[in-house]
RNA sequence: GGGCCUCUAGCUCAGUUGGUUAGAGCAACGGACUUUUAAUCCGUGGGUCGUCGGUUCGAUCCCGACGGGGCCUACCA
């Protein structure tokens, strides 16, 4: 595929080259009266290389006519008015009406139907708005009907000027007094009859937006979303950071990160897994209410619910813990929904609801799992009664820690059965490195993560702020690293010196961005993302 | 990483149990049409059947490798 298109792409460059290179001479059989009817399409289009694409080759070809005799990419066009504006102006026309006012608007055609002395279009603006232009053989004269009828495709952004009308059939209408290309297509767009493949829809996401309502919304509801975080932030009193992306070592999650290069100061870098020890850094330095919403990379599988880079919102509040930000998390997201769907009953195209409203159950994560087992399961519980739990619902799990079997199992019995959004609180201490522990219980943290139809959503933590115990934590970390864990954390002595220097008791939270925007639509992870990398 | 499936015209897809010339709709080209909405009518062109190799008298079809894509599974705060 790749090399088809790569193949393709040469050819047209060869034809520019061709063109443009040899100066080309007049056109053998160019009448001075009727150039454009004279020279047929298809014996322009033979000029070109022979195994061009055959819509591609006539389409070039017709805008090498345009060319000759003006402009087919103009610098600007006499606008007076978008398509939404005269919509907006002339709602209920009657049939068969003229207004007698005069517009200049611009859309691209994305229907066209040519008959003999007048022809339709239907023009669309970015924002999927239409109207039709009626191009008529006694408003635009013989000539320019002709040039219409052989230099206009399906997808070429055009301008009309002329009176607003109804048509005959009642359709708001622009009747051409004049007409011009405002930008001439080369490819043909897709069969708009049929809906477009998901790898075209993806890889092409720019005749997806063209073609496919829906594709817009998303794009319109995700930035609105965004706004809304923003404004509840702000609401609070938050301030709104960009912390470093490019990082000497990874830290703040345990995931496998991207490395690169910096040639100026000779040193390996990482892509960010997370911004925690920077926005936290800035809570040292007195930046109480601190947010940044931005992009994280890490360098492992994708799927319906991962991508290799994806928006990450993360929050810290000092003075706070694990309760308020959850609250906190809670008023952003119906925030979001009621600002962007006016409801926290949010309904997706399959007809299935997400009911967002209320307040969010916390659930204790070690007494779910007992709960849910039938296997009294505590921080103390030996990790050879949880391996057999394990084993007797087939889970095959193989690492040294204790809370990460607590975990597993806790996903396996708890996970599924959750259907309302739910805080999952208090997480097993050995997997949590930057959480306090429990004010009250022993062997936990305090620690939840979101759920919102199976998929975790967010995490918060009651921050850890003691930079021996984070020192303690740290080296138990780089411990397994050395024991080959890839994921654990590396040593940031920076962050470490910053935690000394006093940080006030706090609370954060992560939130996936684009995870959220899929509780909000039901869509998948490469719908919310405007361009998810492809290979 | 493991398993299964898939790749045919610009787009969506048929089809060939291995056989002369691979089809449809839309799109394109030529023509007719002053009210079309996936118009209609007449005519025409367009394909290295993902790539490379193998089996065969003959491969788009069978086999293998490679590439693209998908699903399941594993990994993933």
């Amino acid at each position: 595929m790749k090399t088809k298109r790569l193949c393709q792409f040469q050819k047209i460059f060869t034809v520019r080259l061709d063109y443009w290179w040899p100066p080309r001479l007049a056109k053998p059989g160019l009448s001075t009266t009727c150039p454009f009817i004279t020279r047929s399409i298809m014996s322009e289009a033979e000029e070109f290389e022979a195994d061009l694409p055959e819509q591609i080759a006539v389409r070039l070809a017709k805008r090498e006519q345009i060319l000759e005799s003006g402009e087919a990419y103009p610098v600007s066009l006499p606008i007076s008015h978008t398509i939404a504006e005269v919509k907006a102006k002339y709602p209920n026309l009657e049939a068969d009406v003229a207004t007698g006012e005069s517009v200049g608007i611009a859309g691209r055609i994305m229907f066209l139907r040519n008959t003999g002395k007048l022809c339709f279009a239907a023009l669309q603006a970015g924002d999927g708005e239409r109207i039709q232009a009626m191009i008529s053989l006694d408003k635009v004269g013989e000539e320019r009907l002709d040039q219409w009828k052989s230099w206009v495709d399906l997808g070429d952004h055009i301008f009309v000027a002329g009176e607003v009308i109804s048509s005959k059939r009642g359709e708001l209408s622009i009747l051409a007094d004049n007409w011009q290309m405002a930008a001439k297509t080369i490819r043909p767009l897709p069969n708009l009859h049929n809906e477009l493949g998901e790898e075209f829809r993806v890889r092409h996401r720019y005749i997806d937006l063209i073609v496919r309502d829906r594709a817009r919304e998303v794009v319109q509801i995700r930035a609105q979303v965004m706004k809304s975080l923003r404004n509840t932030f702000d609401q609070e009193r938050f301030t709104e950071v960009e912390t470093p992306m490019l990082q000497t070592i990874h830290g703040g999650a345990s995931a496998r990160p991207f490395k690169t290069h910096s040639n100026a100061f000779d040193t390996e870098l990482f892509l960010r897994i997370a911004p925690e020890l920077f926005l936290k850094r800035a809570v040292v330095g007195g930046i109480d209410r601190v947010f940044e919403i931005n992009r994280n990379f890490r360098n492992e599988g994708a799927d319906r619910t991962h991508s290799p880079e994806f928006a990450m919102l993360e929050a810290y509040q000092a003075y706070g813990d694990y309760n308020s930000i959850a609250d906190l998390t809670q008023r952003l997201i119906q925030n979001a929904a009621q600002d962007v769907f006016g409801t926290q009953v949010v309904k997706f195209e399959d007809g299935t609801e997400n009911d967002l409203s209320g307040n969010w159950p916390r659930i204790s994560m070690f007494e779910s799992l007992s709960e849910a087992s039938g296997v009294l399961v505590t921080p103390e519980t030996d990790i050879e009664i949880l391996k057999k739990l394990a084993k007797s619902v087939d889970i095959e799990i193989d690492h040294p820690l204790h809370g990460k079997y607590v975990e597993e199992l806790w996903e396996h019995f708890v996970k599924a059965k959750l259907e309302k959004p739910t805080f999952v609180i208090d997480f097993p201490v050995d997997t949590s490195p930057l959480t306090r522990n429990h004010r009250s219980k022993e062997g936990v943290v305090e620690k939840w993560d979101l759920y919102i139809r199976g998929y975790e959503q967010a995490t918060g933590y009651s921050e850890l702020v003691d930079p021996v115990i984070q020192r303690e934590r740290f080296i138990e970390q780089v411990t397994l690293a050395a024991a080959g864990d890839p994921e654990a954390m590396k040593l940031d002595e920076e962050f470490l010196k910053a935690l000394e220097f006093g940080m006030p008791p706090s609370g954060g939270m992560g939130m996936g961005i684009d995870r959220l925007l899929m509780s909000l639509t039901g869509l998948g992870i490469r719908e919310t993302i405007m361009f998810p990398l492809v290979k």
